[in-house]
DNA sequence: CTTACCAGCTTTTTT
DNA sequence: AGCTGGTAAG
């Protein structure tokens, strides 16, 4: 701004200029376009400290991250910053606090939105003790719904519940109706428009019973919240400054939400980059990034182009992927780091050869001194690493994956989370359709009585001692119902006082009433009992940490471990473990190695987003994102044979083509590599084995309803 | 009304 | 190659 140098704190003499200039903008609407590995996480913390040492109340700070792994690591930045002054200096020294820091509200939209409505929501008409249902519980909803459609036996097939929620996202999530929804995304469903609107309001209907809300409502609800008179009153004074991070990957509901917060802009920030948009699955938009001087009129935009990551030949490469894209603005990211080690463009044999290189470079890296969470492999789907990951087990080494099958999307894990949903919230339908067809002799008639039962008892689970149970269950009935009670009785409505020692206990308590219940049943069920047994007592070890069952509901949800391992309790922190990732899962981050596999054309681009010269522009943008993760060493590797049947050589397979994103003139710029044994010549190693629900929350859901019915 | 079995289709990324 | 949806048997 007007400063001189003197002007500027000791603790932003780092930053660059621009940095500087984002870090000290005021009150204006700022939009800070980051070039990858430009130092946007520290210029983001800096501003974050900056307001706090002008006197901002951490309180009044909202910072609105990707992932809560973005937000707890922003938290952490701000508070070492901020812990490092001379609190004689600074106009509040009692900010400096801890506890005070750890007041600034941070978090995804969807958690913000969460306590927002918990704690605000009853101007809507939404009662706090709704329970969150995630992407799977949403699509068994919606199959709830659909199985009752009277569903046309001639003509092309209904979409399936994965489709139909896909549909239904898509419509809240860009505010457009559903018949432009199915025109320009779901053509092939679009003979089905009128059934699916019907399926649409009945789902919303089941939502608004049941006193549930999905991902989507999260957003939607706090958006009505936002628009309401009283909403809008408290909301546009709560907070005097809004950060929003990965904004290019924010989708039009989220915008408008930001824009009834702060409608004059004054005090909000955006950051992002339109080359690394990759969200547009989700609805996200570019446009957001690329309309926000229109929306936020009197918008400076600082454009950060220094970058500090990656060694100049590795910028070099990254810069020519980026240069192909059909619209982008035009930007060229520099560094001062030095050329460094040339990028490795490595061809193998098959897929065996691409893990065997691949463990092999990790190994001698570790050898020179390279941790191994320094180094992280990436790849477009999670099922790509299958082959590597039965590698590093039976080479011992350690790892750690992100993205892919979660842990809390196994079958075990979510039952037993179902227990506590239902005794949470007796009306979450879901939730007990899961839990009664666990029981011998319930089926899907059988449950849905009871569920009318229980719902006309006003959730009540004595009511179910009523019902004469078939032979089968005899014995188990009267336990069952008396563990609900039991889970039900310890005061779900008032959350308890976060310290409470008792309290906390309480849930993992839960967990294990629930498990010496469930645990015979399970093994009965599924295979493999011993490893879900495990898993089971993992999670009561997680749940020790959460001092209310609510909070532990829906921020399991909301931010479900990326990991196995990240359920362990602390043993494992220090250990040294590889990342393996999905591209979409290492948005953010970086590594001093970083190896980018199966970069064939098929796989990146996927097969499935190849349609239309949008979806080719963000797989590019995909790949891009991937080799920007590196600081000092890139591969990117490309089996050249690939087999139609796992693992069996003596099938001919199919040859591959490089990514479509590295042409030959591309291509000369890395160190080529081939590895593997020739592919006539034999195998080298032998083939492995390896409440509410006032007038007002139905008014809102009648209000979006506009979008599918006519 | 439940459960077991079979056939046919899709097959990514995530809050 | 795995899962979902449908059907038939118990």
């Amino acid at each position: 701004m007007n400063g001189t140098t003197d002007d500027i704190p000791e603790f932003l003499r780092d930053l660059n200029e621009q940095q500087l200039t984002a870090v000290l903008h005021g009150r204006r609407p700022l939009l800070i376009v980051a070039g990858a590995g430009t130092g946007k996480t520290t210029t983001l913390a800096h501003r974050v400290a900056w307001q706090i040492v002008s006197g901002v109340h951490p309180d009044r700070i909202l910072l609105l991250t990707f992932t809560r792994r973005a937000a707890s690591e922003m938290l952490r930045r701000v508070e070492a910053i901020l812990l490092q002054l001379d609190p004689e200096k600074i106009r509040h020294p009692e900010f400096l606090q801890r506890p005070m820091i750890r007041r600034i509200c941070g978090g995804t939209f969807h958690a913000v939105g969460t306590q927002l409505l918990r704690r605000h929501g009853h101007l809507i008409g939404l009662s706090p003790d709704f329970t969150i249902l995630d992407r799977s519980d949403s699509e068994d909803l919606m199959n709830l719904a659909r199985s009752e459609l009277s569903l046309p036996s001639s003509g092309s097939r209904f979409p399936l519940k994965a489709t139909c929620l896909d549909i239904y996202s898509r419509c809240v999530n860009t505010q457009r109706h559903l018949e432009d929804v199915l025109k320009k995304w779901f053509p092939w469903c679009h003979e089905h428009a009128a059934l699916l609107g019907n399926l649409f309001s009945d789902y919303a209907a089941r939502k608004e019973q049941q006193r549930v809300l999905d991902f989507d409502d999260l957003l939607l609800f706090w958006h009505a919240l936002t628009a309401s008179d009283d909403g809008a009153a408290v909301l546009k004074q709560q907070f005097d400054c809004i950060l929003v991070d990965e904004y290019q990957d924010t989708n039009v509901l989220q915008a408008q939400i930001l824009k009834n917060m702060v409608p004059d802009g004054q005090g909000l920030t955006a950051v992002g980059d339109d080359a690394q948009s990759i969200y547009s699955f989700r609805a996200a938009t570019v446009r957001n990034i690329l309309d926000f001087p229109q929306d936020f009129p009197d918008t400076e935009i600082v454009v950060l182009e220094q970058n500090y990551r990656s060694t100049q030949q590795i910028l070099d490469v990254t810069n020519q992927v980026i240069a192909e894209a059909a619209e982008r603005h035009p930007r060229n990211l520099w560094s001062d780091r030095g050329a460094g080690i040339p990028p490795a463009l490595v061809t193998c044999a098959d897929e065996d050869a691409q893990s065997e290189y691949v463990i092999d470079r990790i190994l001698e890296h570790r050898e020179q001194g390279i941790p191994l969470r320094q180094q992280a492999v990436l790849f477009r789907a999670s099922h790509h690493s299958m082959a590597l990951e039965a590698d590093l087990s039976r080479r011992n080494i350690p790892f750690h994956k992100y993205g892919g099958l979660k842990f809390l999307e196994t079958a075990h894990i979510r039952d037993v989370m179902a227990f506590l949903r239902l005794a949470e919230n007796p009306l979450d339908a879901v939730a007990a359709f899961r839990v009664l067809q666990l029981l011998p002799g319930i089926g899907r008639a059988r449950a849905a009585r009871l569920i009318d039962d229980l719902r006309e008892a006003g959730g009540r689970f004595d009511t179910w001692t009523q019902w004469k149970p078939p032979a089968a269950l005899q014995q188990d009935w009267p336990k069952f119902v008396a563990l609900m009670e039991q889970l039900s009785g310890r005061s779900p409505t008032t959350a308890a006082v976060a310290s409470d020692t008792a309290a906390e206990a309480a849930v993992a308590a839960d967990l294990h009433a629930v498990r010496s219940f469930y645990q015979p049943l399970m093994e009965s069920r599924y295979d493999h009992p011993r490893p879900r047994i495990n898993d089971l007592k993992q999670l009561e070890v997680i749940a020790a940490r959460y001092p209310a069952r609510r909070e532990f509901l829906s921020q399991l949800t909301l931010d479900p471990p990326a990991s196995t391992q990240d359920m362990a309790a602390d043993p494992w922190l220090d250990e040294d473990y590889l990342i393996l990732s999905t591209i979409h899962s290492a948005k953010g981050l970086e590594w001093d190695c970083v190896f980018v596999i199966h970069a064939a054309d098929g796989n990146i681009p996927s097969d499935m987003a190849v349609e239309t010269p949008e979806e080719i522009e963000e797989e590019r943008r995909l790949f891009y994102v991937a080799m920007t993760r590196a600081r000092n060493r890139l591969y990117v590797l490309r089996p050249e044979r690939y087999y139609f049947h796992h693992r069996r050589r003596s099938d001919q397979g199919s040859l591959s083509q490089i990514t479509r994103f590295l042409p030959a003139s591309i291509q000369t710029s890395f160190e080529r590599i081939s590895w593997g044994p020739d592919i006539d010549g034999g195998s080298s190693s032998e083939s492995d084995t390896s409440r509410l629900i006032t007038g007002d929350t139905r008014r809102i859901r009648q209000d979006i309803a506009r979008l599918w019915s006519s």
